[in-house]
DNA sequence: TCAGTATGTGTACATTGTTCACTTTTTTCT
DNA sequence: AGAAAAAAGTGAACAATGTACACATACTGA
């Protein structure tokens, strides 16, 4: 870390700042991210931060806004493979977003620091409904419409379900002698448990 | 606040800091809570708090173990107050899980830091598994026995749909425009339509 | 009563977020 | 091209925080 770079200018330290915070939460946790650290990483003094960034929690909710995003190209992802393969699209989704939390605790749990980022944030909303939406579009039927508020109770009912397990398993310390491995067969028999309840047509 | 006291010991400081926790993390925030600020509320040396927790860490947990035991009471009496009543138990207990994260989100927020408490504290693992009965408590025929470890998959279904709600709705800003009565009734309809999937009974 | 233990105090220190005056580079305008 | 202005980074400050440590005070049991 910290290598000398050539020029005073640093060139693209808004951008470098998300990446230290992204090395650093990866490594040691979302709560051991400081400015001073990130600053330390990149070999650039602690206050230059401040010409991009208002303040540390403006750098955490860009951090969350780009993670809520990476989130939701992986979602994506999931779910236009799931269809290319014939898959089922919710269990795809579903199961994507556990894995990513599982594989990413400390960014998984960026995304959702109400206390710790601006979350009236203009982007960070953006971003937070794109994952809404992102979670809906495995429904039949749904549109990806002007009002992006209004949320079905199925659809409420798949997000909380895989936003509650990936959670437990995040932050509760559930079936904590469980493998990876295993936890995501769990995560599957659950959501092979909820899928009649996603599919009734009286909506 | 920081009434003087008569006696040069406070007498019970290890329960008022948790008190003075919960004060301050209901009115500011849970990120606000500092340890400094604890002692000063109670009148009492910054360096006090360290003959009752080794740290704030162990604070914290001691914390979030006092308050998932409330969360557990809370259960726990509208699961007995439903069967009084004739009402469905897994209702009631899913609504009072998302209606208290509601009405304390500070505390809610703070069962759950996995990287700012010790989540290995017995005290905490016991806390965490007693609410894991509470919600499997609703199930017929769910026994309270040897290993409480092995949750079926019906039971944690329940618990992440109404976990991932309360945390969707504390930190996520989910339906930002609606009361809080109408997120409740949100909840409800949401349960209602979980429920078919709880009933199956091929397990 | 008195020694020992538990509990609270005061001072001190390193780390953190943040501010501000200053320097260095890049861009813009004539 | 050269000057003026804007953008980007620096270093020295400051207050607040968690924590350690030597000390003071109160309680408890022989």
């Amino acid at each position: 870390m910290a290598k000398k770079r050539a020029s005073y200018h640093h060139g693209n330290l808004a951008e470098s700042l998300l990446d230290a915070v992204n090395t650093i939460a990866e490594q040691f946790g979302i709560e051991a991210v400081t400015l001073r650290g990130c600053a330390k990483h990149l070999g650039v003094s602690p206050s230059s931060a401040f010409r991009h960034y208002s303040d540390k929690r403006a750098l955490f909710t860009a951090f969350a806004t780009r993670a809520l995003n990476q989130l939701s190209d992986t979602l994506q992802q999931a779910h236009t493979e799931a269809d290319s393969r014939g898959n089922d699209a919710l269990m795809a989704v579903g199961l994507a977003y556990v894995q990513y939390a599982l594989a990413h605790p400390a960014l998984f749990r960026a995304m959702w620091r109400e206390e710790a980022i601006y979350t009236q944030d203009p982007d960070y909303l953006e971003a937070a409904l794109r994952l809404q939406g992102q979670i809906s579009s495995g429904f039949a039927g749904s549109i990806d419409d002007g009002d992006p508020e209004a949320i079905s109770d199925q659809e409420l009912l798949l997000w909380s379900a895989v936003h509650g397990l990936a959670n437990l398993y995040v932050d509760g310390n559930l079936n904590g002698h469980l493998s990876q491995f295993e936890r995501l067969k769990k995560v599957e028999a659950v959501i092979t448990t909820l899928k009649p309840a996603l599919l009734s047509s009286d909506q």
